[in-house]
DNA sequence: TATAAGATCGCCT
DNA sequence: GGCGATCTTATAC
């Protein structure tokens, strides 16, 4: 196990979003380290993307999209849910991962099935924005031992992004 | 300055 | 299965 370097993310977000899957983020809030196992992500792979919010240019809110990799791109929807990313590719390539599903590990009774939950159970808000994955006290650590095994299917709750829609860019663990 | 819409969830039937 | 909550952001006047 070793956490996760600024180089993984590094990468694309198609090739950085299922190699997530399986793998632990970590956080410490008030003094607890919680952990939870990802099970489900999205990627985002930049401007072109049509359901990414990148393409709609580089703006005040999709800053940290178009910045270096390994930091949290978070954002507000529908006023009440935080979703919480993580931004890959290099910088000035506005790339993404959603994390949106994991399951508790530790003893910690959550329920993380959705990206609102999860963002919530983790205390991610707004203030998160830009905040370093690869140092400090939320990040995610490679789980070497177990290779999940993956399902690969068309992204949730995007109609508005025409062909794109269909892309096969969600990544889930099955039992 | 004002307006519209959204990478969702939970409660209703 | 359908709908309302609720507020930031982008875009238009």
């Amino acid at each position: 196990m070793a956490r996760l370097r600024r180089s993984f993310f590094s990468r694309g977000a198609q090739l950085v979003a299922p190699e997530l899957i399986g793998c632990t983020l970590v956080r410490t809030i008030n003094s607890v380290r919680q952990a939870a196992r990802i099970i489900e992500t999205e990627a985002y792979v930049g401007p072109h993307d049509l359901a990414s919010h990148a393409s709609k240019g580089r703006t005040k809110r999709t800053e940290t999209m178009f910045g270096p990799p390994g930091y949290a791109y978070v954002y507000l929807i529908y006023g009440m849910y935080h979703m919480l990313n993580i931004v890959t590719s290099v910088e000035g390539d506005p790339q993404a991962v959603l994390l949106r599903a994991a399951l508790p590990l530790d003893n910690w009774s959550v329920d993380l099935s959705g990206p609102g939950k999860l963002a919530r159970a983790f205390g991610v808000t707004l203030d998160d924005r830009g905040l370093d994955m690869t140092a400090g006290d939320f990040y995610v650590i490679k789980s070497l031992r177990d290779k999940p095994n993956i399902v690969i299917t068309p992204r949730i709750g995007i109609d508005y992004a025409g062909e794109w829609k269909h892309a096969p860019l969600r990544f889930l663990e099955t039992p």
